[in-house]
DNA sequence: ACATTGACTAATT
DNA sequence: TAATTAGCCAATG
């Protein structure tokens, strides 16, 4: 993986407003679209994503990235609740996942 | 080149 | 909602 990788990734996920969510697999989408934009090949995938913020460590707002159904990462559930309660990120009905539905986020979704 | 693994996703049952 | 299956991209040995 090279550094122009991990900085877009890193400046995606560094975009999400607090209370709202991207999934792996948007990340991933919109990267490897600007990617393609730029003349190069696609690059990455929802897996490389999650790779790039287990690299990362703290330095990035990983809680706001989730799996497609909501989940955060396994290893950091509890923090992820902890940040997603301090945010008043919308949560689903058991608590344990994002309400993707009205927290999901885009780059230029100005609602919020 | 092949197999394995990983903070994944979509379709099927 | 949960379990299975197949697809995906990149790193590693």
């Amino acid at each position: 993986m090279d550094e122009e990788y991990l900085e877009a990734v890193l400046d995606l996920v560094d975009a999400i407003p607090p209370g709202r969510a991207m999934t792996y697999g948007s990340v991933a989408e919109v990267v490897a679209d600007a990617f393609e934009a730029r003349g190069g090949r696609r690059r990455g995938g929802p897996r490389q994503v999650g790779q790039v913020l287990a690299r990362a460590g703290g330095d990035v707002p990983w809680w706001r990235v989730v799996a497609a159904d909501g989940r955060p990462p396994a290893h950091h559930a509890q923090a992820a609740l902890a940040r997603w309660r301090a945010e008043a990120t919308p949560l689903g009905r058991d608590g344990q996942r994002i309400a993707l539905r009205s927290a999901i986020w885009f780059p230029d979704d100005d609602s919020g």
